[in-house]
DNA sequence: TAGATTGTTAATCGATTAACAATC
DNA sequence: TAGATTGTTAATCGATTAACAATC
């Protein structure tokens, strides 16, 4: 691992959204798009266009453009939207339902594979064909599953204790929605932190600052 | 309107996180902290943060330091926590329900009035004491009671024709959690676009490139 | 007062944009 | 071949960090 390490974290924040447009594009029977039609569509410049794609390899032919579904596979290759990780979920409450639910885990590179809540209750009912378990039931799920990605839909107490816990059992990258920051200085563990008010405070903001 | 209009975005976009860590310290009941220690805290240097504030305001003093509990208020005006700003919801599926019941909207300066749903057997049910409404009522809700804000769990097919009729309506700011991006390009319209999927597939790059 | 820590200016760093030679 | 468009280097721009005088 580690073969692109040089590039920055804007590249990559950048590179859903290529996909997203390709996809779309390739949707639409577009064959190929010059890095000045892309910019358009995008509202990127052309130049950083080129400049991003060029971190990965140059995937484009002078005097042509960029060939679409070439294209598309490639980034998704960089994604790693084939990768197919055994991914958990940690909390079924609204959020943790409709992530499960309602996320295309497959289409992303992930399989969600187990679901947990400390809520009895809810143990044993389906969601997307996956059973609920108790929390309890962690520890010796990941022993026998080895799933790598957790996705953590619960309190920022609750997301606080556990997140080093998981660690413990090869948790990789932690999905956070807790209101709590899982620190970015574990050695060797990704993290995407969802800060779901961060973002309605940040729309807040910009409504009173047209 | 528009009073702090140099401040830039990158700015902007931290300032829910510090509310969020001065609230958590002024609930343990620290009185009062230093640029320093809440750069330790917070991973920011205390350079960023002594900067980021002034792009507001004075709000330390030398040799003592920033109040949070002001500093937390302060904060809290500049994100308009304190707004009450009218908004609707669109889209009462897995996502649109798990938004309506989990997010605290009042604590960001929001106050949800409306959810709308096109889907004819969801009316009447009720999602955090809000009726679910058809969608055919959107257009009189609006002219009634003049929300300023939407949220969109829709599909993107459905945002891209609804946004600009919520424009037409008196919309002035989207929460959009589609997959289409909604233009920043209407003037005078806020956005924030929340990908969930380029989220997780940004996770995806990185477990694969720890 | 002396010590601490801000507000603010200057220096550095990184990211974006522009330009153009290479080449399909 | 001529035209188009990339890959890549250089220039610009903006954001972050460092430094320090002002001041509580």
């Amino acid at each position: 691992m580690g073969k692109n390490e040089g590039v920055s974290i804007s590249v990559i924040k950048r590179l859903p959204r290529y996909y997203r447009f390709l996809g779309e594009l390739k949707e639409n029977g577009v064959i190929r798009i010059s890095s000045k039609d892309l910019s358009e569509k995008m509202g990127f410049t052309a130049s950083q266009i080129r400049q991003d794609l060029n971190c990965f390899g140059g995937f484009g032919q002078q005097g042509y453009g960029y060939n679409i579904a070439s294209l598309y596979e490639e980034i998704g290759k960089i994604l790693g939207v084939n990768n197919n990780r055994k991914a958990i979920l940690i909390g079924a409450g609204n959020l943790g339902k409709a992530i499960a639910l309602h996320m295309s885990f497959e289409a992303r590179g992930f399989n969600l594979i187990g679901i947990f809540d400390k809520n009895e209750a809810l143990s044993g009912q389906m969601l997307r064909g996956i059973p609920i378990r108790n929390i309890d039931g962690l520890y010796n799920f990941c022993r026998d599953n080895s799933p790598t990605v957790a996705v953590l839909c619960i309190p920022s107490p609750a997301a606080q204790a556990l997140a080093p816990q998981l660690v413990e059992l090869g948790i990789k990258g932690f999905w956070n929605f807790s209101h709590y920051d899982i620190a970015a200085d574990y050695p060797g563990i990704a993290v995407e932190n969802v800060h779901l008010s961060d973002s309605l405070m940040t729309l807040s903001y910009h409504v009173s600052n047209i």
